[in-house]
DNA sequence: TGAAAATAAGATAAACGGGTCTCAAAATAA
DNA sequence: TTATTTTGAGACCCGTTTATCTTATTTTCA
């Protein structure tokens, strides 16, 4: 797997409330999105405390409480979830798991590896929140693996 | 892990002996490359057997035994070792897991996503074992995690 | 003020990947 | 034929990830 689960969750997460941003300014309860995105509550929950911690959203406790985006979501990339989730080993290790594999030591696909993994990098860096999200409603697209719908 | 353990030291060992074909005719044992490459001796067992039962490696017991390629080392491409242990899901699965994500209903980073997978498929199906491990010799390339030694 | 709703936090369990160990089977060579 | 060397095959262990469960803690609102 490229990117971990508890990493896919988080985006999806993030999308899902890109979205609802464009909507209102409250709070989103973990416990909704879950259900909306078919991922367990408890493991959300603690996805959504890591991305708190790092500063990528807030949290409120109690009745009207939930997570909401700290930033615009213009001003979120793909990438920010994805390194305060999985850290930057996607982008910097090498592909054959030798430690210290660089420029001047590089592993046998060495060259392909990195520049795949740059183009990676600056493609989602490139997407942020905003542009992303917005996308799921003009094209069509889905958010949640529950079959039929398509929030 | 872009790679499972498994498979980049599937690979590893295929370049070793895609190297090694090119000096003799002779089986290679497992023991020795697994002290050479710096792999424990009976999980690399465990992952050549897999490649000999895809069809790529031949085998042969006893004194003198070993494994060898069972084709020329030019005619097999790294892609063929990665699918032989991981399987083809780094190339056709969706980055955010969603089941059944495609060009019909595609997650919000499909066309993206499908696009680097495509390139890192065909890069790495465009290198074969013969040329890459050649490349170790005379670019003074790594085979091995051991830090001084250049194998 | 108290009940309810929500996140926070930590213990626990299940699944999986990575790795070890043991014994069997086959081939060689003395 | 027998000892040795090698791969084959499977059970087993350990740590991490994924997931669940329970118990705080905070906030709102009647």
């Amino acid at each position: 797997m490229v990117l971990s689960k508890a990493c896919t969750y988080g985006i999806l997460a993030s999308l899902y409330m890109a979205r609802e941003a464009t909507r209102s300014k409250d709070y989103i309860s973990i416990g909704r999105m879950s259900k909306e995105l078919n991922i367990s509550f408890h493991f959300l929950t603690k996805i959504l405390q890591q991305l708190t911690s790092a500063g990528i959203l807030i949290s409120m406790k109690g009745p009207k409480g939930g997570v909401a985006l700290k930033r615009k979501p213009e001003e979120i990339s793909l990438v920010d979830i994805v390194v305060a989730i999985d850290g930057m080993g996607l982008f910097t290790e090498c592909l054959l798991g030798l430690p210290g594999c660089g420029e001047e030591k590089p592993c046998p696909v060495h060259d392909d590896w990195a520049n795949i993994r740059a183009k990676l990098f600056h493609t989602f860096r490139g997407k942020n929140l905003a542009e992303t999200a917005s996308r799921i409603d003009s094209m069509n697209l889905r958010l949640s693996s529950e079959f039929p719908m398509n929030i």
